[in-house]
DNA sequence: CGCGCGATTGAGTAATTTCAAATCTAGTGG
DNA sequence: CCACTAGATTTGAAATTACTCAATCGCGCG
């Protein structure tokens, strides 16, 4: 667990074993069975969760409780509600596992420890919301210039094993049309 | 003009004179008129800007050339192509003016120097980094949740002020539908 | 005045949604 | 081993929504 978050860590910034040490004191380790919600709309969200393995669904339910995805977690992934997180208000989003899954927990506190007495961590994270960044406005760009297939086909290119571990349901509402639609795309 | 990027600044960090003169020295003032391309696609990134006055279009064009818009840069905004300034590639994407616009010029290097020298520059990125990918995804949820009215009326509640400003024909490209059916909308 | 640009309107076409029904699949218990 | 069920997926058909292309409108400016 701890040694996937190393080596996640270290493919941005080395660090000795006792700034390991260090870093690892601020996490919790948890595990979840599939189906579980880490938080659900309404809650306080506590931590961010880093996926050591197993796979994890922002969700959001709208008026009409359809469900939209707002991003899948897969290993190595950071996911939260990172607005609720950072405001310390209560989630708009819920995280569920679609698999059973491993996290690291950390909370606001951990966080903010982490980014000011340790630079490097700082840089990381930095660099980890940056990358969050560019990778979310490259959705946006898909979502207002492709249709529906070649959204699809996008993601069969940057990331197949994602579309071997959900349901087309769950593809349909990532996507962002509907499960019918999806399944007559005929791919 | 470093007189705003200073209380910008400071709405997140504190920064004594001595500090921001510091800061300071990193940015390059730099002035255009409407239509001026800040860069184009296939250009290099040399900088990310802070917009002190005006207002600019990050956008895309796809294979049939039509504009597809990522967003709108107001005052106290920052804006590039982040993916090709950080990786130093070219542009992906087109920056453009849509007013004349006064703006302050940070290159990685500087940007690299102010996040490792002054940790309350890293902490002022980080926090504007995690505030864009938050932003980000709301309009991905947006995106994938609202029909084209709905999402204007969004806009309209969130930043009424961009309206007076942009074309309908660049709402729509932002909004991700045809100009014609923006002006069907009947608002 | 007349030009040019953006915005609007009209008409036909294409894509997507919705609701309903049918089909498929994996897991369970007899 | 088979039947059965629950859930997921696919298919059908009608209705809705959005798009394209073309024409028209409105307005500021030389």
């Amino acid at each position: 667990m701890l040694e996937k978050l190393r080596q996640h860590i270290e493919q941005v910034v080395p660090l000795s074993n006792e700034e390991f040490a260090w870093v690892s004191t601020h996490f919790t380790i948890a595990e979840f069975p599939k189906k579980h919600f880490l938080f659900e709309k309404g809650e306080r969200v506590n931590h961010i969760y880093f996926v050591a393995s197993g796979l994890l669904n922002l969700l959001y339910y709208d008026e009409e409780a359809k469900e939209h995805i707002v991003s899948f977690a897969m290993e190595d992934w950071w996911e939260s509600d990172f607005y609720a997180y950072f405001h310390r208000t209560k989630a708009s989003m819920s995280l569920l596992c679609l698999e059973p899954t491993m996290v690291l927990c950390l909370s606001l506190e951990g966080y903010h420890s982490l980014c000011t007495q340790m630079q490097k961590m700082g840089s990381f994270f930095l660099q980890k919301s940056n990358a969050g960044f560019i990778g979310s406005q490259q959705r946006i760009l898909s979502l207002l210039m492709s249709n529906a297939k070649e959204r699809y086909e996008q993601i069969l290119h940057h990331s197949p094993a994602l579309l071997q571990r959900v349901s087309k349901t769950q593809l349909a509402a990532y996507l962002g049309v509907s499960r019918e639609t999806l399944s007559r795309l005929k791919i």
